[in-house]
RNA sequence: GCGGACGUGGCGAAACAGGUAGACGCAAGGGACUUAAAAUCCCUCGACUUCGGUCAUACGGGUUCGACUCCCGUCGUCCGCACCA
């Protein structure tokens, strides 16, 4: 049988039945004209800004948007609850590879096809019945949003935060495309998943680095960001205190060079240095190779083995002697060979290092392959400093020196220090020998790309003028609409007239720049145009930002961790440099990162993945076993896993909330697994989601049986069996409000379930002729507070219970209501009481009950005289509201 | 290798400023209502038990009146970074 018949197949039989197929677009037409999402910018009530990582218009929206949006919409509905003014929109990340690929295999347009992706998923998101400032929609792809950008491109440009230079980037061979450093994931492209090249080209970077310091140390004022993401940015930042140092070279027919800068964080080992080694394209290994093939061999084998980066994970360290000298700093008798080793980054630091075996794994494993020895320099605590040997594994922490002259007996922190003053304060020629210098791991953001795809860069080069930026009154470039997608490469570097302008400096024949700027720039400032998407003179509005920034609740997958999330960091601190955020630094005040949506997979015998709408599961007491839904053949069930087209383990959103209803997908989604983990997708599950619909709509309906008319006040005293339903009815809606408050939807869904169980009995044995009106004004009461508590979650059933609850206004705009605090003291309590730390029993007493009171009931109690046998009581703890141990 | 998180019933999970371990849901079993099924409702549901209890939060120790929670060690799973000097 078909879903949709299950659903509505008993319609006939029972009418009373709960049918979202035609209650739900019934409100979400209702919301719609009454246009009561629509944010108005001149409310005075308080501001919160809850917002989604927005969908690249793949086409379809898929489970995990599922998760992601209906998140953020109970906190956005949640909110609006609570009386703030909620801004809650919703665009597209529109430019990008796969429109291009679909340009290529299916002769498409890369706009139509993403302006018709974007119609079919603006339609299954409003399916979902999210309360969203449509309104506001913006896609990025659109002049009106990309000419905003160009003109910040040039501002950042004139404000030096952007540079053109040559450098070794990332290439992806299949998109054909640079990319940077955060693309590169095990050494492939982060979309393609090719094995990434290393290309030399001249490519715009944004200056990231120029941050470095202030993103790193502004992470401490992120306390409603998650740890992990945090530390991954610190990491990813890489900060590190240490040494630049120059080790004067013996002179040489070798080379030209006199000396050899190094950088280290580990002054303090410097009399363990066995050895110097500089990367195979330092200009000192250069030199040198001139005059000796055998170096000039080896640079070329490291330049060659170093084009993937799985390689470079495995290689051994290599190295060769360049057959140059060094002097030691403290002992001008004391040579060390500087060898070029393929382990050395030329990017990082001086492109060089001192080698000290004893200390450093990675110069061990060097100084024992070229038989280099090693001295060790610091003792570890508790080590005998005269046995104290290194052979295979290096000892990389502090503490006290040896074997080092002056340095002899000092801590690690005070040879470095010792070694830092010697140095700086000592020349070496015209200069001090040694600066401190800070290092980042972080480079800057190359942000060309060889696509059409993409927002233009909006330069001009010009034979005689050179770079010449585009002027303001030419803005935006737009991408020409003809292109051919006959070939690989870049259209828009192909295409015939496009690219050829009047230098708007001399006025002289030049070229366009063809280059697009990476996606992620697109992303980088959506979040502050939604703040005002209908400004056409500028990006942003001063008084908008100010008024909404930063993002109050920001909600998306780990996976942008890095990539984005450091991005958007970096463009807000850009544009605030160039006049567009105020003071304005972090753009993300909460961050939550929620887990994916997976799903088992199912394989036939012979090796084929099985969409689940084949596969026929049965279960039993001996557990689940699958089969194919067409030939009955046993299928394999295999591990759960995130939901991909290629293990074809995916679930159609569209499928769900035709046959079962979007409340039921969103409370589905919202149950079982906290939200920052994964949640399994099961059959079973989301028919227990459909069965919850309808038991919390039989419930209302039995409730309003017996409720009083809506308004009706509650009376000033009610009987002991009235007063129970109410405690227990404002217990779980100040339950339900901590936990949507703290994020944790999944105990927000276990409250009330609980509250609908408790409510179930509560009216289970009533007789409707007989209930008084004490009684029926708590049900009046207690039917409302159960349909608004549920309606962030599940809004149009909420809705329909409201209306039905004989309400005039809507759920969506009622107020939240208010936990009286008064009812959550019980008067009474049950206290456990254990014997020497083992629960015995319990005692119910007044909540203000005496130590003496408490001491004599639970002692008076028959398990705790058996459990203690007669044994003298040594003491009783009490725990005020808590607990009752006694210690025997 | 470095950094981090996590390990609780058949399953997803609750409980953690240390205080009743397993809320809530799923699956399963039994029953009621039905010609029958679905739906619905009721009961059982960590293990063992002489029905008094005993043992259970990956494993081994420790601190404590009391440990899923804190400390030390071991094992395992997952995630991030990866020659960053």
């Amino acid at each position: 049988m078909k879903r949709a018949e299950q659903i509505d197949g008993h319609k006939h039989m029972t009418p009373e039945r709960y049918n979202a197929r035609v209650t739900e677009p019934k409100w979400q037409r209702i919301w719609e004209e009454k246009e009561i999402f629509r944010t108005n910018g001149k409310d005075s009530r308080p501001e919160y800004y809850v917002l989604e990582m927005f969908p690249y218009p793949s086409g379809r929206i898929h489970m995990g948007h599922v998760r992601n949006y209906t998140m953020g919409d109970v906190i956005a509905r949640y909110k609006r609850a609570r009386g703030f003014n909620v801004l809650h929109p919703m665009g597209w990340d529109a430019f990008g590879m796969p429109a291009e690929n679909a340009a290529w295999h299916n002769k498409s347009h890369p706009a139509d096809w993403t302006y018709a992706n974007i119609a079919a998923m603006r339609a299954q998101l409003k399916s979902m019945g999210l309360s969203i400032d449509w309104s506001r929609e913006i896609a990025t792809c659109d002049p009106g949003y990309y000419k905003h950008q160009q003109r910040m491109f040039l501002d950042f440009l004139k404000a030096g935060l952007v540079t053109r230079k040559k450098a070794k980037v990332n290439w992806d061979p299949v998109d054909h495309t640079v990319l940077a450093n955060e693309q590169v994931i095990d050494g492939r492209g982060w979309r393609s998943g090719a094995l990434v090249e290393q290309r030399e080209l001249t490519q715009w970077f944004f200056k990231i680095t120029d941050f470095a310091e202030d993103l790193l140390y502004a992470l401490d004022d992120l306390p409603r960001w998650p740890e992990k993401v945090r530390l991954m940015q610190a990491n990813w930042i890489g900060r590190s205190e240490g040494l630049a140092l120059r080790f004067e070279l013996v002179p040489s027919p070798q080379a030209d060079a006199r000396e050899i800068e190094v950088y280290t964080t580990r002054p303090d080992t410097l009399f363990g240095a066995k050895f110097l080694a500089v990367a195979a394209d330092h200009p000192v290994a250069l030199d040198a190779a001139r005059k000796d093939p055998g170096l000039a061999a080896f640079i070329s084998a490291c330049r060659h083995g170093s084009t993937s980066a799985a390689e470079i994970e495995t290689a051994d360290k290599k190295g060769y002697d360049t057959g140059l000298r060094a002097r030691h700093p403290f002992d001008p008798d004391w040579l060390l060979p500087v060898y070029a080793a393929n382990f050395v980054l030329m990017d990082y630091g001086t492109g060089a290092i001192f080698g000290c075996p004893a200390h450093d794994q990675r110069d061990l494993d060097f100084a024992n392959a070229y038989g280099l020895g090693n001295t060790p320099v610091v003792c570890p605590p508790g080590e005998d400093p005269f046995s104290f040997t290194i052979t295979d594994k290096a000892y990389e922490g502090d503490g006290l020196v040896i074997n080092s002259r002056f340095l002899d007996g000092m801590t690690t922190e005070a040879a470095k220090e010792e070694v830092a003053r010697r140095l700086e304060s000592r020349p070496l020629g015209n200069r001090p020998q040694a600066r401190r210098e800070i290092n980042y791991r972080l480079r800057d953001w190359g942000i060309s790309r060889q696509r059409y795809w993409g927002c233009p860069i909006p330069v001009i080069h010009c034979e005689s003028c050179g770079v010449v930026p585009v002027p303001e009154k030419d803005l935006p470039v737009e991408l020409p609409r003809d292109v051919s997608y006959d070939e690989p490469g870049n259209p828009l570097d192909r295409h015939p007239t496009w690219k050829n302008v009047a230098c708007p400096a001399c006025g002289a024949p030049a070229r366009r720049e063809t280059d697009t700027m990476d996606t992620f720039v697109d992303s980088s400032w959506y979040f502050a145009r939604f703040t005002d998407p209908w400004n056409d003179k500028a990006p942003v509005t001063a008084a908008c930002i100010e008024k909404w920034l930063p993002v109050d609740q920001y909600i998306g997958g780990v996976e942008h961790a890095i990539l984005h999330l450091l991005y958007a960091r970096f463009f807000t601190r850009a544009m605030q440099a160039t006049g567009y955020m105020g003071d304005l630094k972090e753009p993300f005040a909460g961050l939550f990162t929620q887990g994916m949506v997976v799903h088992e997979t199912y394989r036939s015998k012979s090796g084929e993945w099985l969409f689940p709408s084949d596969v026929r599961i049965e279960a039993g007491p001996g557990g689940r076993r699958a089969f194919h839904a067409g030939s009955g053949e046993e299928i394999e069930i295999g591990p759960i896993e995130k939901m991909s087209k290629s293990k074809r383990n995916t679930i159609d959103p569209d499928d769900i909330i035709s046959s079962f209803g979007a409340d039921t997908a969103r409370w589905f989604v919202l149950s079982d697994s906290p939200p920052e983990r994964d949640v399994i997708w099961t059959e079973e599950g989301v028919q227990g989601a459909a069965k919850f619909v309808q038991r919390l709509w039989r419930l209302v309906g039995e409730l309003a049986g017996l409720a009083a008319p809506a308004g009706t006040p509650l009376p000033e005293d009610l009987p002991p069996e009235a007063m129970g339903i109410r405690r227990m009815v404002h217990m779980s809606l100040a339950k339900v409000e901590e936990d949507i408050e703290r994020l944790r939807f999944n105990r927000a869904v276990a409250q009330v379930h609980d509250l609908a169980n408790k409510l179930s009995a509560a009216i289970g044995g009533i007789e409707t002729e007989r209930v008084s009106q004490e009684l029926r004004a708590v049900f009046r009461e207690a039917a409302d507070i159960l349909v608004l508590m549920v309606a962030p979650m599940m809004p149009h059933l909420a809705e329909e219970c409201w209306a039905h609850l004989g309400h005039k206004d809507l759920a969506a705009e009622a107020a939240w209501p208010a936990a009286g605090k008064e009812l959550l003291i019980e008067e009474t309590i049950a206290l456990p009481v254990q014997v020497n730390g083992r629960k015995r029993g319990d005692v119910v007493v007044a909540r203000d009950a005496g130590r003496a009171a408490i001491e004599e009931a639970a002692l008076a109690l028959e398990p705790v005289r058996r459990a203690l046998g007669g044994k003298p009581v040594k003491k009783i703890i009490i725990v005020p509201h808590r607990i009752v141990n006694v210690v025997a």
